[in-house]
DNA sequence: AAGATTTTCGAATCCTGGTTAGAATGTGAG
DNA sequence: CTCACATTCTAACCAGGATTCGAAAATCTT
């Protein structure tokens, strides 16, 4: 506690933990809650077992906080790129905007957020909590992004906004199902994905 | 193996083995694949542990048999209903009647159905390969409706269908997560559904 | 109703991983 | 170089839950 320079941790400890959480995502992301054991984790951190055990109290603990920075990561980013947009973009624009935010990152860059999509419903209840608070957050700012539209006029007047946004979502992390790189271009999939939206809710 | 009418077992032996397959196809619904204990099924089936070896090998039979009659009973429902179409019904139409079918049967009428679709990429690769078999030729029939709708003209030039049917598929399956009976009534979800479909892929 | 066969059960076993204990090793500070 | 503390490991330990083993109970046949 008194070697380091920085809060309480040495800067290498502080890399080991996140070796650990990104192996956690990792595996959490191909094999899913009931599939991942903690050996598995171990073996891709480059670690015994029980050393996990120095930087997370349990097993759950440390699929928690995967679950969580999979929700949490994906609203950062997806916030960041909406913000980033030109003042003058349409509501409809941003829509698109995060479509395509939202599918490169769960498909191509956070195994993180993958494994909060695939295991959302499927860890137990009480490490459901935490990551909860950080989807619902997520889920108001696509509900804002369609009441934009909706103000602005971008969208068919007989649209329901909630359930298009829950089938929009539905088939986005629905992907990473069957999304394979190998089979279709990422950028295929955004460009439909878009126009499904475009036409799918536009005016 | 001389004491009944028919095959090789009571009427009795095959409510209660069909019991226990129910209790499964309940509990993997609501809980998952790793939450599923066998005496979770045992209960719901009035039974007890063991009696369920009985009827299955293990319990990964059990939860094979369920994805399997998952897959197959969602198919051969939306075979049935599309079989029941008018003649003069359009290849559209016949996606739309799909999509009620499909929707409705997963959400409403079959455990069976739903634990398939939660559990899919939940449980270990030597369970699916059964019921892959099955998914293949559900989705065949979906290729097949895209094609005639495309060949008939009723789908805009530029839209992929293969991508159209997986991301609409995916809308579908992630509903099991959301939908709620309290919360939105299922005729809302089916007609924005199809309004998707309209609309999104429509000419 | 007796005997054979099917079905179910209670109790015991076993195995897989998560978890703990305590020793060993590494690392920064003086 | 040595001490104090941080980190990691090896070797148990333990619990939950699947599975097995006869023994009972139910059911069917004659």
């Amino acid at each position: 506690m008194s070697q380091s320079s920085e809060d309480g941790a040495t800067a290498k400890s502080q890399r080991t933990r996140q070796r650990i959480l990104d192996a956690a995502a990792q595996v959490l992301s191909r094999k899913g809650y009931a599939g991942t054991r903690l050996t598995d984790v171990a073996d891709v951190a480059g670690v015994q077992a029980p050393a996990i055990y120095y930087y997370f109290g349990s097993r759950d603990d440390l699929v928690e906080e995967v679950m969580w920075a999979g929700a949490h990561r994906v609203r950062v980013h997806v916030e960041e790129v909406i913000a980033a947009l030109p003042d003058d973009a349409t509501p409809l624009d941003r829509i698109l905007a995060a479509v395509d935010a939202h599918l490169r990152y769960e498909l191509q860059i956070s195994d993180y957020t993958t494994a909060s999509v695939r295991n959302a419903g499927q860890v137990p209840e009480h490490l459901r909590v935490r990551p909860a608070a950080e989807e619902a957050s997520y889920s108001r700012i696509w509900r804002d992004l369609f009441h934009a539209a909706q103000d602005a006029g971008q969208l068919r007047a007989d649209l329901d906004i909630n359930i298009f946004r829950l089938l929009l979502l539905g088939s986005m992390n629905w992907a990473v199902e069957w999304w394979n790189p190998r089979t279709r271009s990422l950028d295929d999939l955004v460009r439909q994905t878009q126009d499904l939206v475009r036409h799918g809710a536009g005016a």
